[in-house]
DNA sequence: GCTTGCCCTGACGTCGGCGTCAACCCGTAC
DNA sequence: GTACGGGTTGACGCCGACGTCAGGGCAAGC
């Protein structure tokens, strides 16, 4: 398999794959005329980085499931180190999903605020004299 | 004030300074010297644009509070387009929680599933001939 | 022969928010 | 004088994961 069968085949592109190899990632065999030769296994490991990337995994947190699956273990998460980074990875996933909570609230808060500090400045301006100018930037509401 | 103690008033850097002014963010009258002159006001928004960055604003997201502002607005958020930026942020950030949250799960499930087959594996090779070798990639576990 | 289609390497561009020089100016203190 | 502590502009570096050219090769089909 060459290098724009096994891109297809994975739904990614020729450069990624080269990509990958300057990485040392996903090495590849050569055919007599230079072009990188690929099998049913790297299509494996490389199904293996894809996954592991959509999960928001950075390169080189996919290398141990990919030299496990190398080293000929069923699963790419069939060896220790691999592990190791499913549980570093949900350690980091509670923290970020926590602040992230965090400054939601944080930010609701202040558009509740400021929504009723708008709304109190209109309610004197009825009141009163004549209607005092309110802001006009950002135009009306959508 | 000058460039140097409105970046440690704020606890900033002139150089993040000078930047804001050249995206059109924060404009600095200049002194007979050349060197940029800053007052108050100009010490408000920046906290502004600090703090909306710190719950992960893009500087451009800030740029209608600033503007607010600069029309002279008691606060960054008493304009519409602030409140519009504030609700598509809550949008934006409810959106991001929940993928990941939902990346978090896949993940756990994917731990517990390997966890799961190495001790499959290891009571396996307890009961009927050797232990086959099992992975060694990773070493001890901590 | 010429086009088409695949492959190759090398190298620059992207995005955001600055950090980090370089090379220079200016006023003040020693 | 000269060193120091500010200021100025301009320009390149960084990070990650590639996209996108530029320029060339090789084989098959017409």
């Amino acid at each position: 398999m060459r290098i724009g069968e096994l891109a297809a085949r994975a739904g990614t592109t020729t450069r990624t794959l080269r990509y990958y190899e300057s990485r040392g990632l996903l090495p590849a065999r050569r055919d007599e005329l230079g072009h990188r030769a690929y099998d049913e296994r790297d299509l494996r490991a490389l199904q293996q980085i894809r996954t592991l990337q959509h999960f928001g995994f950075e390169l080189e947190e996919t290398r141990p499931f990919v030299e496990c699956l190398r080293a000929g273990h069923p699963e790419g998460d069939s060896c220790p180190a691999s592990l190791a980074v499913y549980r570093r990875k949900l350690d980091e996933l509670d923290a970020l999903i926590g602040e992230l909570a965090a400054v939601r609230e944080k930010v609701a808060g202040q558009l509740t605020r400021a929504e009723r500090a708008r709304d109190e400045l209109a309610a004197e301006a009825l009141v009163p004299g004549g209607p005092e100018p309110v802001c006009e930037l950002g135009g009306r509401e959508r």
